[in-house]
DNA sequence: GGGAAAATACTACCATACCAGATCTTGGGC
DNA sequence: GCCCAAGATCTGGTATGGTAGTATTTTCCC
């Protein structure tokens, strides 16, 4: 299991939402493996902190549907299942999809020269290598969520962000497969020019193709790597079937 | 404030789950005043528990949008706002509008038994005198419900039920004044007669209109509760101007 | 009376201890 | 070797105490 870095437990943010963050980023990242049993005492002591604020980012983990609980037995990373994948973005496409169409309306010239140099530095990065891929998420994110706020989707947005965390695991694991950027970049292209045309129409399609294209791979991914897929027909998230990977690495416990 | 019964800390549910339930239930009921300061030592010594479950039965209710945690000064029940309701109720037409029309597709015969079986009971209830209010607002529930796992969109129903809890509070604000339930359980009806016609587009607007009439009363309830909506034209949801209600009775405190 | 400072009474946050239940290990019987 | 039971060792759930920060009240000075 990766060593996680002690929390600065001086600052002024609360240790609680040090560790919530630190753990997510952990998960979405894909540096804790689906299905990998974690623990309160481990984790805290990995973090130099009490189990407290451990277990209180556990639960709110949990309720993001990235952590499954199970009393007296256990904390896991969730494994990742098609179905919920699919699910989510079955959501995210509902609400974007509104969510641009609102935009066509509501957003303000300056929101749409914030989307505009969103882009450029899309293509900017577009053309370096490849080790920039975690630039390219965060200024992906940050177009998408630049649309809601400038259509005044608040809300909206906060739903899109916890379907967001269920999709980004696949993206992680799909890197290397996934869409090209640079087509990824041309889509976001698409939107902005519809929204900025005011175009409802046009920008739903847009929109709504880019995020079909999100997770081309995933039945690939699931062939590729089984572990840490739930190949349950019933949604959820929880190892049901057979054991739930242990703690530390896959073979071949080490010792001190 | 309402006097909170005691939990059965022998059940086998957790003790956290049965807090989370009971205060839910008395906040979207509007048994707690939006507004109104609780406290962790407070509700623990109502409920007959510690502390510790009821932390954390308040991050988990604030994580659902209906308290809000403001660290070293208290915990609130947020306010009503009508730009965090009208947000609630886009999200959830967004999604309720993507489930209706897929359920169009995969919902089953029985699925459409249940629905109309579901129906009939909302009449029956229609045609007997005002108290039973209560009981139509669950049959309501059940009918969306039905409908979004119909067309296996549990995730889906999960992001709706979120939605709703901003909605209900309202709703139970409103009985007096809203839309006469026969005309809401006559969209119902709308509702399922495209669905069993699998009809998409028919479903769609049929849900479109009946989410979009729930909440017409709206305006009218900020003018005669202003004490019970949040103001600020950004969104949020905590007291930031003025005092928040005190704990306990409105005037006169009761010494002990 | 009016206003500022000190004292008091809260708050949620974090740490710790203990518990019951689930799991894993071990040891004995065959 | 296999099987089962007893014990040790995990797990998260709950209770409680201490602390730092905030809000309120009181006190004191003018």
């Amino acid at each position: 299991m990766p060593e996680l870095s002690r929390i600065d437990v001086d600052s002024a943010e609360p240790i609680t939402r040090s560790v919530f963050r630190t753990l997510r980023t952990a998960i979405v990242s894909m540096h804790f493996q689906p299905g990998q049993a974690l623990s309160e005492q481990e984790i805290a002591d990995q973090l130099g902190v009490s189990r407290q604020p451990v277990r209180e980012a556990f639960i709110k983990l949990s309720e993001a549907g990235l952590l499954i609980i199970r009393p007296q037995r256990g904390t896991f990373v969730v494994k990742i299942s098609v179905k919920q994948v699919l699910d989510a973005r079955f959501v995210r496409e509902a609400v974007e999809v509104a969510v641009v169409r609102q935009a066509c309306d509501r957003i303000t010239p300056a929101g749409i020269m914030d989307l505009r140099a969103n882009l450029k530095a899309q293509w900017a990065i577009a053309s370096d290598s490849d080790p920039s891929s975690d630039r390219f998420l965060e200024l992906d994110e940050a177009f998408h969520r630049t649309i809601a706020l400038g259509a005044d989707c608040e809300y909206a947005w906060r739903i899109v962000e916890e379907t967001k965390a269920q999709m980004d695991r696949v993206r992680y694991l799909s890197m290397p497969y996934a869409t090209p950027v640079k087509r990824l970049i041309a889509q976001h292209e698409a939107v902005l020019e519809a929204i900025a045309a005011r175009d409802p129409a046009k920008a739903e399609a847009a929109m709504s193709l880019h995020l079909r294209e999100i997770l081309t791979s995933l039945p690939e991914l699931e062939g590729k790597f089984p572990d840490l897929f739930n190949h349950d027909v019933a949604g959820g998230g929880g190892p049901k079937t057979g054991k739930p990977a242990p703690r530390g690495r896959s073979a071949g416990r080490r010792t001190g």
